[in-house]
DNA sequence: ATAGACTCTGTACCTGACCCCGGAGTCAAG
DNA sequence: CTTGACTCCGGGGTCAGGTACAGAGTCTAT
């Protein structure tokens, strides 16, 4: 084990902290380059260890891997315009997934506050105002 | 069309608003009925069009169709201590991911607010954080 | 030289919530 | 009584993001 600069796909899983499925399925999602095979086995520049710990934040921050895949694409052609509005539309949908999410959580409190505040003799609110209601 | 107690399943599905498919689905899901055929089609109770609605409705506000499937049978059974436990899970896991999706902001924020400010002669600023960090 | 760990390719499977299709039967209207 | 819209049933496909497995080959340490 040399310090050569190159790795097998198991020790790239392992360094990266993924799988080696995980690894072939980004090569097949061309997300990954699959390199060139010194004798048999294909042999991965240690680079890849970044690369893949990107798109692993990336999806943490809710990047599609469509969307990760099209970042690194423009990223090779150094075209941070079009970095910056995929991002903002990401941004975008984040607020509105952050006010959908809101509006959920105001309608489960109230339906939780008065199922709580109701005798048991009249019917469950939750069950009532979900069954009964026009909009959420 | 006598205004009888009963559908077929077509109008069921137009009233309910979904699809003949979906139907069929929540039957295998055992969130509906199967009600037994007269002649050779199946005759569905209009109140089956609240059923429906109520799964809607539960579903916008984020349950899955276990938990409304629970939702269900415990209305039945009228256990409003356990609709309101689930509701109140329910309630826990939009607020987590409320947190998280304030998290996710608040970087992507950063990112962009970096990478407008940055230079063009400079990597892109977006790119760099995901490739480099340790933590989102 | 051989065991054992690993790699290669390819395909199949998983969850969730459906959608679509084909073929046969059936119902309501004209 | 025929036409056309519908129903029944079974099975497959879809999307995302992987995971699992099979069977063959190969690398490495002893």
């Amino acid at each position: 084990m040399m310090p050569n600069e190159t790795l097998t796909i198991g020790h790239l899983a392992r360094a990266a902290g993924v799988g080696v499925e995980t690894i072939r399925y980004y090569q097949q999602r061309k997300l990954l380059p699959v390199p060139a095979a010194r004798g048999a086995y294909r042999h991965y520049p240690v680079a890849l260890i970044d690369r893949i710990r990107f798109i692993k934040r990336a999806q943490i921050l809710g990047f599609t891997l469509g969307e990760i895949s099209e970042l690194l694409r423009l990223n090779d052609g150094v075209d941070r315009k079009s970095i910056r509005a995929i991002a903002r539309s990401r941004l975008a949908q984040i607020e509105e997934n952050l006010h959908d999410l809101r509006r959920m959580r105001g309608a489960l409190r109230q339906m939780l506050d008065r199922c709580e505040r109701t005798g048991m003799d009249a019917p469950c609110p939750i069950i009532e105002t979900l069954a009964r209601k026009r909009a959420g």
